[in-house]
RNA sequence: GGGCGAUUAGCUCAGUUGGUUAGAGCAUCUGCCUUACAAGCAGAGGGUCAUAGGUUCGAGUCCUAUAUCGCCCACCA
């Protein structure tokens, strides 16, 4: 017997165990038809999010359902290595202990951070565990383990021999902090104020100047150049002539570049090769010198003269007080302007000229485009528009840099020796070769996932069976990162799209829609939401709230409400348990309402079910909400309560069993401890069979006692609303007869006996007279009558006009056309009926 | 600058390919301690679906424009 109230940690407790050791997670029964999953792989730099929770759960709905449907469902766990993520936690960490991670050598570093992910790793399992995931540990990975390894060096190679990875030295985002290499994703834009710096450079010889305006004035030391628009004609007369850089007093040649644009400021624009995408493209067309003026953590270099080993905001800060002094700087313009910073140190990035590793984008991306072209090949978004965020990422993107300054990653499979460069396993034949020092970009091994983990490139079993995955879940905030790189990665590297569905849902925000931040001190752990309501509560709260792709506001309340609705199926399931002791399954002998129920169980399924294939939660969450709630508890459990016997007790087991089932994927831990106190079922609900539509079971009285419904709260509103206690009903329908039982006992009714006042109602076009007795009762009953009236004086002419339309009723569906016309008599008896009664008064 | 999304009840949100009188949860009001559940039951009130046009027999849903908010991308000498 269940206990009085649900108490969501009891029943959670010890339940994974006991999945997980019976092996019920575990994947490949061969004579079953495969399905896949590959879990995003959560950074192992530490706890789990509600953004996990959510992306999880909905992975878990997919796994544990097709599982029940008979799939061979394999969910592959796994974490990811998260380069500088981890690498900056783990510094942070041993700077705590006193040490200077920069003095260790990198095997005693790396050691530090393998710890460090033995531990999180830890902690992600536990989580993982609270939360009810069915994962396969079997099958378990992590971006950087020997398997995963040898795909990242073969991929590697692979694309340098193809010409598709190649060195080179070009203007990357520079993290100072970290201080290594990023690319545009890890670049994140945001608006600072600023100024823009007027300053003359002097034409050569000449008091004449050109006032050339710049946010970083700093970067004067690496000018190599002053570019004007060659159709410009204020400039046009100097370009040929030098102009004298300031502080350094240096000639630097005005050239004629379309950089140059007159609309824009000044017209007139300072050249830095090394420091500015832009410039170094002017640099490489005019042949400029391109020099470095700065550190690798930003601070000024030894051709800043006395600037040297400021870094580059106090450097600005001291050089125009200088040129203001001097007489150089002509104003400071004040303005907004956004400044990109590292995704994880949140300094500002430093556009630096710098040898990188980088892959040639263009025709990879091109055949993502070509691909998605092909309906039967390319991967489905869902929803849809995001496919948009992928298209316009491959027309727009341009060289990935993947080799990063850091120590914890895949190391780059590249040697060096002189002048040479051999890329490869490993390193060639003779002495002196040296292996490149820096690791690749962490999204480089993440961009393999859905097939290096199983096992290729070797060509596995498991490749064979569950690649391409059939979906993958996650947050639109990673399609740029992840998705868009394992669509091109899998098409080069399989010929196949990596997952044929892609399921994005949006990001979880606090109530006031506000990201969460530390700053902001907003967080919410799951593992607390958990302990206070439950993982069903959070998992069904999550999955179901709201339409796929879109934002959650996180609310609490809504949680709370969630579990009350657990009590309540708790509570309901208690009732069925309470009263279907020792029963005989049959269904023989059905009433209307055991008809009733099946047959809107029957449309449950298939409802639930339909909107299960297309990844429509919310639906889903909201038909089995409604028919627990609405049908099964406020109807049919009352309703049994008036004749149980073996066939109620049998319809009230096999419903509940339904509803645990179609539950389960949502609610794992209450449905399990239900149904297996229930008779006849399996040692785990996790090993039945998802509900279908029973063909038996459908019935056309059921419409009888959608009537009846339809009339007892009629009833029940005229008791309430007119402040009558006592009714008698008189009537004389065969179906209302047989199920007096029904009506005296839902409605409390009681004998005509001394009642004077009347009203009447419809049941399938047969009156039914209610007899009562109040006297405040007329007055509010007229006013009632009267609004009844009009608003049946304006219905019926209405559908009159309607039905008349011939455009409509040829052009209408037939079963819309009919009911229209059905409720146009309906309306016109009720009609009558009103007109009679205030006739009669 | 380019693109996308949102705007529906007091609040938070659903609303599937256009089709009865636009739904739910929470909140509000009324009546009920009816032995599954008062974290409950039975009812009620509350919406000119952002605005203006258009297509259609029919528009919350499709088209055009506008407004407000949000997000993404690009640029910013």
């Amino acid at each position: 017997m269940l206990d009085k109230k649900y108490n969501h940690l009891e029943v959670e407790k010890g339940k994974y165990e006991t999945w997980k050791n019976k092996g019920y997670f575990e994947s490949g029964d061969t004579s079953l038809k495969p399905y896949a999953i590959v879990i995003p792989p959560p950074n192992v730099t530490g706890k789990l999010h509600l953004g996990h929770a959510w992306d999880t759960t909905l992975q878990d709905i997919l796994i544990r359902f097709k599982k029940m449907q008979g799939y061979d469902a394999l969910w592959l766990p796994g974490m990811d290595h998260a380069g500088i993520a981890t690498q900056s936690k783990v510094d942070k960490r041993l700077r705590e202990e006193g040490i200077n991670p920069r003095e260790m050598d990198r095997e005693e570093w790396l050691k530090a951070a393998w710890k460090w992910k033995e531990e999180y790793a830890d902690n992600i399992h536990k989580q993982w565990a609270t939360l009810g995931l069915a994962l396969d540990y079997t099958k378990e990975r992590f971006t950087l383990d020997e398997g995963l390894s040898e795909a990242v060096k073969h991929v590697f190679i692979t694309l340098y021999n193809k010409g598709l990875i190649y060195r080179g030295e070009r203007i990357i985002n520079w993290d100072p902090v970290q201080m290594t290499a990023l690319s545009n994703e890890e670049v994140i834009y945001q608006d600072e104020p600023g100024a823009f710096y007027h300053l003359k450079y002097f034409i050569e010889g000449t008091d004449e100047y050109l006032d050339v305006a710049t946010t970083r004035p700093e970067t004067l030391f690496g000018d190599t150049a002053v570019a004007v628009n060659a159709k410009d004609k204020r400039y046009q007369k100097y370009i040929g002539k030098n102009a004298i850089l300031p502080v350094l007093n240096k000639p630097i040649p005005i050239i004629a570049d379309e950089h140059a644009d007159m609309e824009k400021g000044t017209g007139v624009v300072k050249i830095t090769p090394a420091h500015d995408p832009n410039d170094f493209e002017v640099g490489e067309r005019h042949n400029l010198e391109k020099i470095i003026i700065m550190n690798k953590d930003a601070t000024m270099n030894e051709k800043c003269g006395k600037y040297a080993g400021l870094n580059r905001f106090e450097c600005r800060e001291q050089l125009v007080k200088d040129l203001k002094e001097e007489g150089i700087l002509i104003k400071v313009e004040e303005l907004i302007h956004s400044v990109g910073h590292s995704e994880r140190s949140h300094t500002a990035v430093e556009p630096y000229l710098s040898k990188q590793w980088f892959v040639k984008m263009r025709p990879l991306a091109d055949r993502v485009l070509e691909v998605q072209k092909d309906k039967d090949a390319k991967v489905n978004f869902v929803p849809a528009r995001y496919e948009k965020t992928m298209k316009h990422w491959m027309e727009i993107t341009y060289d990935w840099c993947i080799s990063r300054q850091l120590w914890w990653g895949h190391r780059i499979p590249a040697w060096y020796k002189d002048d040479e460069v051999y890329v490869g396993k490993e390193a060639p034949q003779g002495d002196g070769w040296v292996q490149d020092e820096d690791v690749l970009d962490t999204w480089f091994s993440s961009a393999l996932w859905p097939f290096s983990t199983l096992g290729w490139p070797e060509n596995t079993n498991l490749m064979e069976r569950y690649y391409p995955n059939n979906v993958l879940v996650t947050g639109y905030d990673i399609i740029p990162f992840w998705v868009n790189r394992m669509v091109f990665q899998g098409l080069e590297f399989t010929d196949k799209r990596p997952f044929k569905d892609c399921l994005i849902h949006g990001l979880i925000r606090d109530k006031q829609g506000r990201k969460f931040s530390k700053s902001l001190g907003n967080g919410i752990d799951p593992m607390d939401v958990i302990e206070e309501y439950g993982a069903d509560a959070l998992r069904f709260y999550l999955s179901t709230t709201a339409a796929s792709g879109t934002d959650i506001k996180f609310d609490m309340d809504k949680i709370k409400s969630t579990w009350n609705f657990i009590n309540k199926l708790w509570n309901a399931s208690r009732y069925v348990l309470m009263n279907t002791e020792g029963y005989h399954e049959t269904f023989d002998n059905l009433t209307i309402y055991d008809k009733w129920i099946l047959n809107k169980l029957n449309a449950t399924i298939k409802n639930v079910t339909k909107h299960m294939e297309k990844y429509e939660f919310n639906i889903v969450g909201s038909t089995l909400y409604s028919f627990i709630w609405n049908d099964f508890c406020d109807w049919y459990i009352e309703l049994s309560k008036i004749n149980m016997n073996d066939t109620s007790k049998s319809v009230l087991i096999y419903t509940l069993k339904a509803i645990l089932q179609m539950l389960h994927p949502f609610m794992p831990f209450v449905t399990e401890e239900i149904y297996t106190k229930l008779p006849d079922t399996l040692e785990s609900i996790m090993l039945s069979k998802y509900p279908e539509v029973n063909k038996d079971f459908n019935f056309k009285e059921a419409k009888d006692m959608e009537d009846m419904i339809e009339l007892i709260t009629k009833i029940r509103r005229f008791k309430l609303t007119n402040n009558v206690k006592d009714v008698a009903l008189v009537y004389d329908n065969a179906i209302l007869k047989a199920n007096k039982e029904v009506l005296d006992r839902l409605l409390k009714l009681t004998e005509v006996g001394t009642k004077k006042d009347v009203t009447s109602m419809n049941f399938q076009n047969d009156e039914v007279k209610l007899y009562y007795d109040n006297s405040a009762y007329k007055a509010l009953e007229w006013e009632k009558l009267i609004n009844e009236k009009e608003r049946l004086l304006l219905s019926i002419p209405r559908r009159e006009k309607l039905l008349a339309n011939p455009n409509y009723v040829n052009k209408a569906p037939k079963e819309i056309v009919d009911n229209e016309k059905a409720q146009l008599e309906k309306e016109k008896i009720e009609l009558a009926n009103i007109e009679k009664r205030l006739n009669e008064n």
